[in-house]
DNA sequence: TTGTTCGTACGAAAAATTTCCTATCTTTAG
DNA sequence: CTAAAGATAGGAAATTTTTCGTACGAACAA
């Protein structure tokens, strides 16, 4: 049996700039070439068209999107839920950072200055209502 | 006045490798190459002396590490602190994935199978602790 | 029809990151 | 003293990531 490349990559992980695409596709859901690059263009940094076209074509190739290609203007969107990468993504940074103790990161996020009294406030009503279900 | 392009480095912004090395001088302090080396090699991946000597040669240049030169094993260390830092790469961490909202991230946190009881435990005890001293 | 606009494909350049080779010096063992 | 081991410095190669130029087809307006 020839061992397929296809299935036995390890992880997405994704790099920065496939991030920054992934993050559009998960806000605005399926989303054109144009569309993506637009959005980076104004929101994040200026990026040539082609780039952007390129970038997303090898996120295809490596299965981090998917597209339609049904019509001329294909139509890509994520291959990854959002909920799945970004916890996928989380738990790889909380394992580097804080050795997997989430304790850790929370005490870190909650003595940081940026953390507003709605966000604090948020939090423990979060942990309330868990607790209740729990 | 003429721009010192010293100080006015915007961020750290460790790359991957150089977050691996960071950790190993937080983790055991102030170390030589050859013990960053060895420990890499021991808990993360193989590695050629040279490679994490260059590496960390650049981190100097960066500001990212400092180092004692007056004796012939040079010894580095960690030029910005742990906190410091983690704070800053948590923070980036948040706003990029989750816009900023920490109770966003929290959420994704709980539901994350591999939150242990105790560490949510740990977590609930933590928040009641800041709750009294508030 | 014709030319302009907008799309994809693809290769290659550019930039950033990582790895390692080689030279040279210091220390240490014999 | 000499050889071997171990250290740094620096350049260059290799890899990964990112950017872009060029070619070419499809849609569309005139």
């Amino acid at each position: 049996m020839k061992p397929e490349n296809k299935e036995n990559k390890k992880s997405p992980e994704p790099t920065r700039s496939e991030l920054e695409i992934l993050k559009v596709c998960w806000q605005h859901g399926p989303s054109t070439v144009r569309f993506v690059n637009d959005t980076l263009n104004e929101f994040q940094r200026p990026v040539q068209y082609t780039s952007t076209l390129k970038l997303m074509q090898i996120m295809v190739e490596k299965g981090i999107l998917k597209r339609d290609e049904s019509k001329m203007k294909h139509i890509y969107s994520a291959a990854m839920e959002e909920q799945k990468t970004k916890g996928f993504l989380l738990e790889r940074f909380v394992d580097s950072m804080y050795n997997g103790s989430a304790s850790s990161l929370m005490m870190q996020l909650l003595g940081n200055k940026k953390t507003s009294k709605k966000e604090w406030q948020a939090i423990k009503d979060l942990l309330n209502k868990m607790e209740k279900e729990q």
